[in-house]
DNA sequence: ACACCAAATGGCACTTTTTGACATATATAT
DNA sequence: ATATATATGTCAAAAAGTGCCATTTGGTGT
């Protein structure tokens, strides 16, 4: 019994963002945030998002302190080799900081609405520590080309233990 | 004494997953979890499941002790080659955690349940550590065409020494 | 067969979340 | 400054999720 309180208590606290959401963004670029990663955020005491580009086009969302630690790891980039200044101009460079509004939503900045493509249906894919934001029809795109050989899929996920 | 020793026995027994069940989802995307699937989850003290999109066009759900085993591995995983993030995206990142209400059922998030193409009649199908949720035509159909070539598959699953 | 019990399902009321709409405020360009 | 676009606050309708009770179903033992 107490191991299972004790057990509660580290799955409840450990929470992460997981799970696929489809919200609509507005003509306004208004776009709901799902309860649930409200819940994540309200853990680490914050109603603010760092937002940015991914190398896919889709944009990243991170709790300010998770960012952190991306800014962390762009700081023990070069600042000459062409990789690492592509990663810090474009993941770095596009970071914004947004806040959720009383019910719940948050302005994506035009300039990463533009990038990622987001009409009206967003997917919201919760990846533990961040979550993505996508417009549905191209993470289908992306995730039908990704599966598009499942075998060999599978056989490399099987060569990894899984 | 010996009577613990029987519970022990029992609940050993009792860890796993087994048995296919037939159970209606409701428009609202209510389902039961079979009686048997609630006795195993109590076993882990939990009346959490984590579910997530499998491979297949259908469901997977594990007890939480069993997720973790899924995080680690996955938290392995490299954030840039193509079968990782595209493994991480699909089957962690649409992982949801769902509470068994008081009459032994769970809401399948609404992603959940059109990726899977869930119905109205659903086959819930045990496979020892977690099981699968599919839509019971789609699972036919699946059966069918797997079970087309039975001789080549004999011969890759004596190859396993089966 | 029967009564009995547990499991599964259907229905309804209530709550929370999401979305659309509109008014107001702020910024930008001409 | 005026007009235009962009951003924000608030309200209310619609949609989705939850809790609870009642009914149906299916299996059990007598």
């Amino acid at each position: 019994m107490s191991k299972s309180a004790i057990w509660c208590q580290w799955t409840l606290g450990a929470k992460v963002f997981k799970g696929h959401y489809v919200n609509s963004i507005n003509e306004k670029g208004r776009l709901s945030i799902p309860s649930k990663f409200r819940d994540v955020l309200s853990q680490w005491n914050t109603d603010h998002l760092i937002i940015t580009k991914s190398l896919d086009k889709c944009l990243m969302a991170f709790a300010y302190e998770d960012w952190e630690k991306m800014e962390r790891k762009a700081s023990s980039l070069s600042t000459v080799r062409k990789a690492d200044i592509i990663f810090k101009r474009h993941v770095m460079g596009s970071a914004e900081e947004c806040q959720i509004d009383s019910q719940g939503r948050i302005l994506v900045p035009a300039s990463l609405r533009d990038y990622a493509d987001l009409k009206k249906k967003c997917l919201i894919v919760g990846i533990v520590d961040r979550f993505e934001i996508w417009d549905i029809e191209i993470y289908e795109a992306y995730m039908k080309d990704a599966l598009k050989d499942p075998e060999s899929l599978r056989t490399e996920l099987a060569e990894l233990g899984l």
